[in-house]
DNA sequence: TGCCAGTCTAGACAGAGTCTAAATTGACGC
DNA sequence: GCGTCAATTTAGACTCTGTCTAGACTGGCA
């Protein structure tokens, strides 16, 4: 397991603890579960979500880490913090450059098709700023 | 007054009336006080934000009247909702489609510079829906 | 003047996320 | 195996933004 290779979903459960690793994340049985519920495949889960699914598969964790374990996947980089409708963050460990559609009567969220979707002429961040990361999300309505 | 002409900040006290009307918003003396405030420059306030400057302004509003006014004046088209940290959300007052730098570190959300940024290869919204709103935030650090 | 729909209000309430202090875990040296 | 220590986890209180409810107020109109 190379430092650094991104992990694709689906990772398989046996492989969460060297993922975990390789980012400098401690192993925990509360972050096995939990990276083995986000990279099972890509997708967008909210706290809540994983909070439930982890209760569906017969393990358990308290809120609070749940919240922390979360946070720190989203700093190191093994998932990426979504913020789109201010009632909840998902995360989405979907762990290449992609932009969201999000339906905003029933508040399903996914990714755009592969198009080859380009930002031109992105102004460089202001003196003393360095860039972190390019959010774009379309909102759609049903028609 | 135009029917449907984009009021470009700032905007008048006195001309508040015309414009929310030109909306088709009932004019109440909240509504004028709350737009008037908004509608000084073109600026970026959260609901706490407007709440604090009403009170400063000697005016005042409940904070249901607030959230519902925000809301309103997002839904006819006066303002625009942006979600962008998930622990509030902003009302942009600038009626020009552009996108926002988020400063991750302080909170600070400020306009691009009108540098001619492009999206290309938008894939079309899926089939029974339609494109609402483009929504681009360019998150930085401070380095 | 009386009516009525729309608006405003205080305050209770809801839900996401954070904080705190104590308990648990597990790696490491002996 | 045993004690120690730092990191992690936990329950639950707490904060904060935003919503809801039920009643009061307002203003246009007959």
């Amino acid at each position: 397991m190379n430092i650094k290779k991104i992990m694709t979903p689906p990772v398989r459960r046996e492989d969460i603890p060297a993922a975990l690793a390789s980012l400098g994340i401690a192993v925990t049985a509360q972050r096995i579960e939990i990276g083995a519920i986000l990279l099972e495949s890509m997708q967008h889960l909210s706290a809540e979500q994983v909070q439930a699914r982890l209760e569906a598969d017969g393990a358990s964790a308290s809120k609070a880490t749940v919240y922390n374990t979360l946070g720190l996947f989203a700093k190191k980089g093994l998932v990426r913090e979504l913020v789109i409708d201010g009632a909840r963050v998902f995360y989405d460990s979907n762990p290449y450059d992609h932009f969201h559609f999000y339906n905003v009567d029933d508040g399903t969220l996914f990714d755009f098709p592969s198009s080859p979707v380009t930002l031109t002429n992105l102004p460089t961040p202001p003196e003393g700023m360095k860039l972190d990361k390019v959010d774009v999300v379309v909102r759609v309505t049903t028609k």
